[in-house]
RNA sequence: GGAGGAGUGGCCGAGUGGCUUAAGGCGGCAGUCUUGAAAACUGUUGAACGAGAGUUCCGUGGGUUCAAAUCCUACCUCCUCCGCCA
């Protein structure tokens, strides 16, 4: 959510930065509703004001026939009072809903642009794997070893899905436990086991509602969320609180299942492991001072680009354009990962800096050494990384001619020492 | 699922309709005393909106009343016991 001030002091200027996002941003509304409401709460305001200072002098008066006259007064101005209150909820409902539905103003420093095509390539790591073969698609490999069967899956659960097996499963589980150790081990994040299932306020608070409940998915008989991203609860481990400055910045990591419903995907990536409603991610979230945020997203990109590094996985870095960012993020950059099976790079991280957003919505504030009033902290979280995606890089890139993979060297403990899968 | 009990400031806890501006304690902060510390004593210590006056917040939403932390009502959460269960 924006600030409501800001808003009000620098309407043009919003509508501006929000129109480098391309989509239509409808702030129309905003400046009557907001003045309304203000009017209506001055009003309501100085008659409460007046029947306290009554109701306190009937109270102290002993006789209560020396005061009928007020006590009949103070009844009209109770009506009253009731009937702007009333005007005053469906006013800020009103203004609560035009303002939810309102996405982040980008960073500064977020490249202008309409679509993906305007996104900046910053860096790209490591060589794409020379193979003197035809490359297959993660899809044939891992059905041809045995070790991916979606043809079952649909018979549990339908499209989307996926079985592994054997060393499959179990790579799964390595990658899983290999970014955890690393990301507590090396880059100082608290390893987090959060619910998979959160309430509505829950989504509101990271954004994903109200906008976006159409992606969700929701459980029948009571009002839960299956998470889409371990932002969701992570994040909202802090939600009204205020948290110590000398607690920041508060780093935490969590494997989590995820669930997104893909509604609107229908036709993209139907094959393989790209695209499923059910995946594996590995997630870094972090609340930092407001100042140290745009340092913060850089260490944060860091410390996922270090997975892949370690995996000797070819990336590339991109910095997503103000047409292309997520609805309440400021900045991101993406992480794209080479997939010679389909000779194309292919994103496995986004990492975004949400600036105050979420914390204005969820309420997580901070205070400084000495400060009186509470500020609010800057979240930011990104995959470190999506672990499906990261399996089927490496079935893509570590695949032999004769159809058997490689496990890269760093996995090969969480595997038993196992060096190749083979049929 | 059944039966009880409970939700008050950072924490504990008093408060059953009106000088409650939420007592008291703990913790935190500042000061006095001390070479320093501890102890003791004194003071101070929630949030939101508003330029300010002021208003709102005692789990949440409705209601009763001139007046609600206090009464009514629905819901939420937690605890205890029973049942079921990995």
């Amino acid at each position: 959510m924006l600030d409501i001030k800001y808003l009000r002091e620098n309407f043009e200027g919003a509508e501006k930065a929000l129109a480098s996002r391309g989509g239509k941003v409808d702030l129309s509304g905003f400046q009557t509703l907001d003045q309304r409401r203000r009017e209506l709460l001055n009003e309501a305001e100085s008659l409460k004001a007046e029947k306290n200072k009554v109701s306190t002098l009937i109270g102290r008066t002993k006789d209560k026939s020396q005061v009928q006259d007020e006590i009949a007064r103070m009844k009209d101005v109770s009506g009253l009072i009731k009937g702007l209150d009333d005007q005053l909820r469906v006013v800020e409902e009103q203004l609560n809903e035009l303002l939810m539905g309102v996405p982040n103003i980008p960073h500064e420093h977020c490249p202008v642009g309409i679509s993906e095509e305007d996104n900046v390539e910053i860096r790209t790591w490591g060589e794409k794997p020379a193979l003197k073969f035809a490359a297959k698609a993660h899809w044939d490999v891992g059905e041809d070893l045995g070790i991916l069967d979606f043809e079952r899956a649909a018979k549990l659960s339908g499209a989307r899905f996926c079985i592994y097996f054997g060393a499959g499963a179990r790579l799964e589980r390595a990658l899983i436990n290999f970014m955890l150790d690393l990301h507590t081990d090396e880059h100082n994040y608290t390893e987090t086991l959060p619910p998979f299932l959160v309430n509505r306020v829950s989504m509101t608070g990271t954004g994903q509602l109200p906008k976006f409940e159409s992606d969700l998915f929701h459980t029948e008989d009571v009002d839960l969320f299956l998470i889409p991203t371990a932002e969701v609860p992570v994040t909202n481990i802090h939600r009204d609180e205020i948290l110590a400055e000398k607690d920041l910045p508060l780093c935490y990591t969590a494997y989590t299942p995820c669930f997104r419903k893909e509604a609107g995907s229908h036709g993209k990536d139907t094959r393989g492991l790209i695209r499923q409603h059910q995946f594996n991610k590995v997630e870094l979230v972090k609340f930092v001072r407001p100042e140290d945020s745009d340092a913060e997203l850089e260490a944060l990109l860091g410390n996922a680009e270090k997975v892949l590094q370690l995996l000797q996985l070819p990336y590339r870095v991109i910095d997503l354009c103000t047409g292309d960012i997520g609805f309440s993020a400021a900045r991101t950059f993406d992480i794209e990962v080479w997939l010679p099976g389909q000779e194309c790079y292919r994103e496995i991280s986004s990492c975004s800096n949400f600036r105050d957003f979420q914390a204005r919505r969820a309420s997580i504030r901070f205070r400084r050494e000495g400060a009186k009033k509470p500020e609010l902290v800057h979240t930011l979280n990104g995959s470190g990384l999506a672990v499906g995606r990261t399996l089927l890089a490496i079935l893509e890139n570590y695949q032999q001619e004769d159809g058997s993979v490689l496990i890269p060297q760093v996995l090969q403990p969480y595997m038993g020492g196992l060096q190749k899968i083979e049929k």
